[in-house]
DNA sequence: CTGTTAGCGCCTTCAC
DNA sequence: GTGAAGGCGCTAACAG
């Protein structure tokens, strides 16, 4: 790869960055026309004569003109800028996620505005309140963790929000997700058709308003009891967050249980519990086998390789995508649940014993 | 956790969102006082006599006001949003350090604006153009991959940039990162103390602009050839990315060399080449040690715990976002390279044998 | 085809 | 202490 030239004359400014904006009306003065033409050749608008567009077209190169967005999305009442709202970006799904948000958006000309609210519903509810009321976004994709149904059920927002990931059929909002309780059925139906008997789940317990994680803990029992298992409470272990470090705790708190299969609620949940069980000398998939959920790209280099859900992350993104894009443009229809696939990812640290 | 009461009556509502937006003007109508007091009331300005703001306050309340933040921000030349500009967020270290950002600039009011560049040096420019010339950001906190030295040193960013991670010191821009070199000889340093000879490297090679990999390549040959060894050329795995994948690939191609340890340019490359150790039933520690660099939060859970350096992360968010308040501010003072701390965390991956 | 004018919502200098 | 007026930079009516 070459470098582009740079002539060096040029670059030794004393200052960092330059502070005065040139505006449209400067570009019009130096071109000797209005303001309004300037603006209809920056936009490319149909009916200015070719000459008018040289001329136009080289005041605005010779004073290096460049749009204040701020102007014209306060003018326009739109931004192009599009919201994401997630727990933590840290977590791998969610900055996975973002990738994919960010990759989509741009096409549309839509930058993405990532925030985050930490999962507390507190901040959630902050957070959405002043991105939809400040002008900035013309629309918000909210991953909710804290904010349960009924919470949600009573925001009033002033610009469009697309829920990701849950599943909560009788909202006023737009949703995009998976099947959760479907999916976490064909986890624990690998693992029972792996040969396992006591499968183990870890992951947030009912007492928390996931949404998220009810579902998936209903797949596990479904699963469990449509062959005659009985998804025994001690079988189920509680956690706080989804981190590595709480399906690790996780996981040594389930051992005296004697599960020989865990279904994790998600991925980093299950490598937290592959180390504990490394640690307590257990073999996977041998004694042990486990299963995650997101299928993070970290899922194919763990040791040994994990199984793991994959969502059709990039449906989500495209789908969120449009669905805020419609909304934008005209909000009248009724608010729609969109469900998109879902694969199993059989790997390793799963394999039938 | 107890969710809040919501009035259910209220909650029917047929609209996703609201789309009228309640005015500074309709909130002084209202209350029967200029537009002007009602903005003293909402920005805390000290001189209102308690009953004016008390009857503003209630118009505001009742008319549920949220201020326009774009509105403000044209008015004010000022945004309160900060652009963090990386390579990709879906790699650890920039979401986690993405979530240091955000973290940080909260208390100070800013709201964080995340963008990706793909690490092409023409979407980074492009990037940079549009945001530092929009309105829409303060300033940018810039991880520069695919624009060199020479590069950055042409662009005249119309606001306030600070790069992160690079350590090129005669640049116009104001800089914070760790001391590269050193942290890469402290890494290779330790492989050697515990018994290694031929300590092979993987990561981006010379011909790539990439200053972080050379400054780090660098660290390695001076860690060897200050103990006599010889920094073979087939013992260096070169890599176009910083990916699992490559990490995995350059592992595969250096086997036949017979390292006995490996130095790799980041953890993600370095999780790669554990996978593809164990693959080819190489023992690590054993028959061979392996480092990373960064220490994201996988390392600590992969299997064997991976031994990586550690970036003063915390402090490279906090100076960053420290040094672009400041030239926000005051755009006077000369340039300032930022050296934060680092350290070696040693892992099961690295033991001495 | 192009110039003039008004106003998006807010803050702020100037008067009172 | 509060009201009136102007303008941040831009686009969209309305002329001409």
């Amino acid at each position: 790869m070459q470098e582009s030239m740079c002539i060096v004359a040029n670059c030794g400014f004393p200052r960092q960055h330059i502070d005065v904006a040139v505006t449209l009306r400067d570009v019009a003065a130096r071109a000797g026309v209005s303001a309004r033409t300037v603006s209809n050749v920056v936009n490319g608008f149909q009916y200015v004569s070719p000459q008018m567009r040289t001329r136009v077209q080289t005041a605005l190169d010779e004073l290096d003109y460049r749009p204040n967005l701020l102007a014209r999305s306060l003018r326009q009442g739109r931004t192009g800028v599009i919201a994401l709202l997630v727990p933590e970006i840290a977590v791998p799904y969610f900055s996975e996620l973002a990738h994919r948000v960010i990759e989509t958006a741009r096409p549309y000309g839509w930058t993405v505005l990532v925030d985050e609210s930490a999962g507390e519903s507190a901040r959630e509810r902050e957070a959405l309140d002043v991105l939809t009321a400040s002008g900035r976004v013309d629309g918000v994709l909210f991953s909710a963790l804290g904010l349960g149904g009924t919470s949600l059920a009573c925001l009033q927002p002033k610009a469009p929000v697309v829920l990701l990931g849950e599943h909560t059929a009788d909202l006023r909002f737009d949703h995009v997700g998976i099947d959760n309780v479907a999916a976490a059925r064909d986890v624990v139906a690998h693992l029972i058709a792996g040969g396992r008997r006591r499968v183990a789940a870890i992951g947030h317990d009912e007492r928390m308003h996931s949404a998220t994680s009810m579902l998936r803990l209903n797949g596990w029992r479904i699963a469990l009891e449509s062959v005659g298992l009985h998804p025994d409470s001690d079988l189920l272990g509680a956690t706080e967050m989804f981190s590595r470090r709480a399906g690790y705790d996780a996981m040594w708190r389930l051992l005296p249980a004697r599960p020989d299969a865990v279904f994790c609620l998600n991925d980093q949940l299950a490598l937290g519990a592959l180390r504990a069980l490394r640690e307590a000398r257990a073999r996977v998939p041998e004694d042990v086998a486990v299963a995650g959920f997101d299928d993070i790209d970290e899922a194919q280099y763990s040791s040994p390789p994990l199984t793991s859900l994959h969502p059709d992350t990039d449906a989500i993104a495209a789908e969120a995508l449009r669905m805020v894009g419609e909304r934008i443009a005209h909000n009248d229809r009724a608010p729609r649940n969109m469900i998109v696939n879902h694969a199993l990812i059989v790997r390793e640290s799963s394999a039938r014993r």
